[in-house]
DNA sequence: CTGAAAGCGCTTACAG
DNA sequence: CTGAAAGCGCTTACAG
């Protein structure tokens, strides 16, 4: 830029050499007390403002920024954790000229997200993008972290936390409340809703739960009289879906007019209800799931709600680097617009 | 970056001066066609990509990339043309340090658009995001600016082109058979359906009549035998609306289940039903208009389609960007997707 | 504690 | 037709 000031300038205003301005900017020793003040307000009062461009091209080659992302092990043929992994590698090629370094870490449970964690802290990376699936694990990772100055975005999930950091996800309530609207617009007062969790090993995920109660503060707060059912589906990720004696029962008494899924495998439903003859009822789910878009196709799902996972990868790289580079951390504290699919637009997105 | 190559190497490969280099890369004149094709087949060889963080850095403070925007005067309070604006700043925000320059100039008409046009081409800017409201006066500054070697991104709306071209803009009859599936949702088979075109001095726009057309589509592919009513309103923008008699004459038979506004002004609606006593009407707009989203809150608006317009503007200026320093139009070609907003995921878009 | 020099990769005058 | 030098704004050794 030339009309803004660089430290060429402010050298020359404060009759010092561009070398020890640059030691006052990043805050390093062996200026003394004098100068720094001096420099100091001169970069106040003009308003100084660094050249990230010229920064990066000079740190580029030597230093680059190296971040750490730490996500769950990619399971089955579809997986939701290739969408953010998408993101992240379009930020990288973006930034690539900048200097950024980008290597993935994988856990499946508890344990090997400390030890992945731990692997990570010990290698110095700049900062952490990570899935805070397990609450004590994460804060774990995030006081240790603290402990070593490292800045940490969480992805997808919220969770209390005992330190801030930074979150990049949709507020999964909303979401539930937005599957509310959609659902009863097309059921109406009448019908009987059923909200189904479809739990894995690993118990309810805490963005199930909070759907679901998103999911029944709306009806709550708009319309008080509809019926709702919570329907549990116990189904481990790697056995094959069967349709048990529980899930008989759902349909035992009135029949669901209006059907709320609370996570991405909403393309179970449709089986469900052609087992039992119900028809005419409408379903809500989550997710680009490849199957749950040929549910949509077919008119067995009405809604998506999509969670923009390779936006929330994307967003993560790059507003680290944004405050890595200039201390400004406006884009690591983002809920993600929760995008509404029908058949319609399902290409598009 | 360390690892990939440069013009150092390049040169040092061909046993010529960077110089030499940098005068192939350009295409510039006064090299030797032997030297010539000794670079470019070194060029290729290697892989060579530009450092465009690096070029930029050189060329911004003494070459910065000049863009014109051509957009439509800023008429009411609330205008729709503010928000691409705001796309369009931050996206200049993003690339000050890689030096650009955007100025604005507003049309009203035909006519100011082509002088706008003319005064922008004199002026020799890099390239020019514009909207092309008028078919022929917009085919008249393509083929202006094709003579001139001046890329021009057009945003909003889609014409017919005499020459290739960039477009930013959503898929006009796609929406219209989106809000066909949520209305339809909505309503179901029986009720009757009003289209209302409200149209202003200028005439339709072409993208009410695309949604128009799409809507109509998707009844005429899913729900054949629905009634689809088409209404005009006849409303210049700078006069106060009044419900005349054309309007009363809507209701003089069956009343509307569901009503279709193809633009913007929605909200006008409520007011003209609750005129005439009639209720329990779905309705589906376009655009977050503030008096849209009073009416989605009161429930007198069902479902709002977003064009996106920030999206459109940072889009054309990162691009255009893109395309004038790496030649690569990738971002330049977009349908933006359809974005379905209810009152509860208003806030987050 | 401070300055002067070299360099990141590219671009531009200028000299020959 | 070609090369050598200066510079974009910042950062890093190195010298004192």
């Amino acid at each position: 830029m030339d009309n803004l000031i660089g430290i060429k300038q402010i050298a020359k205003l404060a009759n010092v050499s561009i070398g020890t301005v640059d030691r006052v900017l990043h805050n390093r020793p062996g200026v003394s007390k004098a100068t720094r003040d001096k420099i100091e307000t001169i970069i106040k009062e003009t308003g100084y403002k660094k050249n990230t461009v010229a920064s990066r091209l000079n740190l580029a080659g030597r230093k680059k920024l190296k971040i750490a992302v730490l996500i769950p092990e990619v399971s089955s043929n579809w997986s939701y954790w290739n969408l953010p992994k998408k993101g992240i590698e379009k930020a990288v090629e973006e930034l690539s000229e900048m200097g950024i370094l980008v290597s993935y870490y994988y856990f499946t449970d508890p344990f090997s997200f400390i030890k992945m964690g731990d692997a990570i802290l010990n290698k110095k990376y700049d900062a952490v993008v990570t899935v805070p699936f397990f609450m004590v694990e994460s804060n774990n990772l995030l006081s240790k972290a603290k402990r070593d100055n490292i800045p940490i975005v969480f992805l997808d999930t919220e969770v209390k936390l005992d330190y801030p950091s930074f979150f990049i996800r949709q507020d999964s309530n909303l979401a539930g409340r937005v599957a509310g609207r959609l659902l009863h617009g097309l059921v109406g007062n009448d019908g009987l809703y059923f909200v189904v969790n479809i739990v894995t090993e690993r118990g309810l995920h805490a963005n199930n739960q909070q759907r679901e109660n998103g999911f029944r503060e709306f009806f709550r707060t708009n319309f008080k009289d509809s019926k709702i059912s919570i329907m549990t589906i116990n189904h481990p990720v790697d056995r094959p879906f069967e349709i048990n004696s529980e899930i008989e029962s759902w349909f035992k008494d009135e029949r669901p007019k209006g059907i709320f899924v609370t996570n991405a495998r909403s393309y179970l439903i449709p089986d469900i209800l052609k087992a039992h003859s119900v028809s005419n009822v409408s379903v809500v789910g989550f997710d680009l799931h490849e199957d749950n878009i040929k549910c949509l196709r077919n008119k067995e799902i009405d809604f998506l709600i999509n969670q923009k996972p390779e936006f929330q990868g994307y967003t993560a790289i790059k507003g680290m680097f944004k405050f890595l580079t200039e201390q400004d951390s406006s884009d690591l504290n983002m809920d993600v617009p929760v995008e509404i699919i029908v058949q319609e637009n399902c290409n598009l997105i």
